[in-house]
DNA sequence: AAAATTATACATACATGTATGTATGTTTTC
DNA sequence: GAAAACATACATACATGTATGTATAATTTT
């Protein structure tokens, strides 16, 4: 083959990465050949090679494009929460990842993928590593947030601000794994909302 | 080798299953090979073919051993919740979870495995549905109580009982999850109780 | 502006390592 | 001596990485 136009290029970039999100929710990370994706999107494993190290970039890859701006969205809602009409924001933020799986499919696929259909180890692997530092950032994020609505005292629960935290680190991506799951018992859409606000109403003094 | 004695298969069998499990979770399942959980174990891959009939029956063992009784004994407890005390009753099963997940090694090894080092994907296999059957039980076992407990007026949600059943399922099991992971941001043994009631306090009535 | 050059975007081919399943061998217990 | 409880050997298959080929777009040269 030749030299493709700019163009060219990336349409083939993002056939490499439909091609790849399909085949790791159909049958996993591990056991989908860097073949089969070069395949499915009419290419050889030279394209593959071409656009990726390996098969764990083209993860990253998908990561930043389906979660990587949800993620920064989030990050930045929750340090602005302003000083003001704090509560009612800082809920709405929450809520609004239930949304961003509900409505972005690149999200909720590039989640699924990382929640289901990949491999976790203890040894430190680079996405590994990778992975630890995003989910550190939502605890963080969100331990300064229950720090600040203490201090208008909107948190009426005595555990500390990092617990509260993972509590609904916890609760949160735990609907959102059984949602993901193929045969999910849980509908998000219908009950998510409500959901939450078990927690959150029973945290925080209502509004 | 030889014929051992029935007490030397044992050993062999049990010394494979510990091999297996700490590999799948040092470096996660499809990566291990059965050279390797045979190699660990002392043996060759002929003792793992003569107790298992490839891998996937490891995992259902591990399963078995570590995860068989904590179900049962979840499920009959839900059944069994009797015809007085059902709230608190019902309570204590609750968080008894989470009190087998912090004393039972075996019961955490196997969540973990099946959480954090195995693959799951859209295509039918027998582990899949076997593991969906499983958690399909503790759905149907929850929504029947919670059915139980609005006869005796206990809950003061509006919500569905099967809404109210995969809500306590994502939060538990997203806590669960979360307090497995190698560098989990929750601390389940001091947090664990007063997080779930959280959520018990705001569906079901005070004590 | 045409020709020559170069870098690009892949395809092809190959060398290597390695996992799996199975068939068969071996020893020991009963 | 028969079967159990493994070990050994082998055939097959396949994934990865890399090296190399190649046609074409972009760039430079004249």
């Amino acid at each position: 083959m030749a030299r493709k136009t700019e163009q060219d290029k990336q349409e083939t970039y993002r056939r490499l990465l439909t091609s790849a999100s399909a085949l790791f929710i159909e049958k996993g990370v591990a056991t989908t050949t860097l073949n089969q994706i070069a395949e499915r999107a009419g290419m050889t494993r030279g394209a593959v090679y071409w656009h990726f190290e390996n098969k764990y970039a083209i993860i990253r890859a998908l990561w930043e494009e389906g979660a990587g701006s949800v993620h920064s969205d989030f990050i930045k809602a929750l340090e602005n929460l302003g000083t003001d009409e704090v509560l009612p924001r800082f809920r709405m933020t929450a809520h609004s990842v239930i949304d961003r799986v509900l409505s972005d499919p690149a999200y909720s696929r590039s989640l699924r993928i990382l929640m289901h259909c990949i491999e976790f180890s203890n040894v430190q692997t680079p996405l590994n590593d990778f992975l630890m530092e995003k989910q550190q950032d939502y605890a963080t994020g969100l331990t300064a947030a229950f720090k600040q609505l203490r201090k208008t005292g909107a948190v009426r629960s005595d555990l500390s601000d990092q617990t509260l935290a993972s509590g609904l680190l916890s609760y949160l991506f735990g609907m959102i794994h059984h949602h993901l799951e193929p045969c999910g018992h849980i509908n998000l859409e219908r009950d998510g909302h409500a959901l939450l606000d078990i927690y959150l109403d029973g945290v925080l003094v209502s509004a």
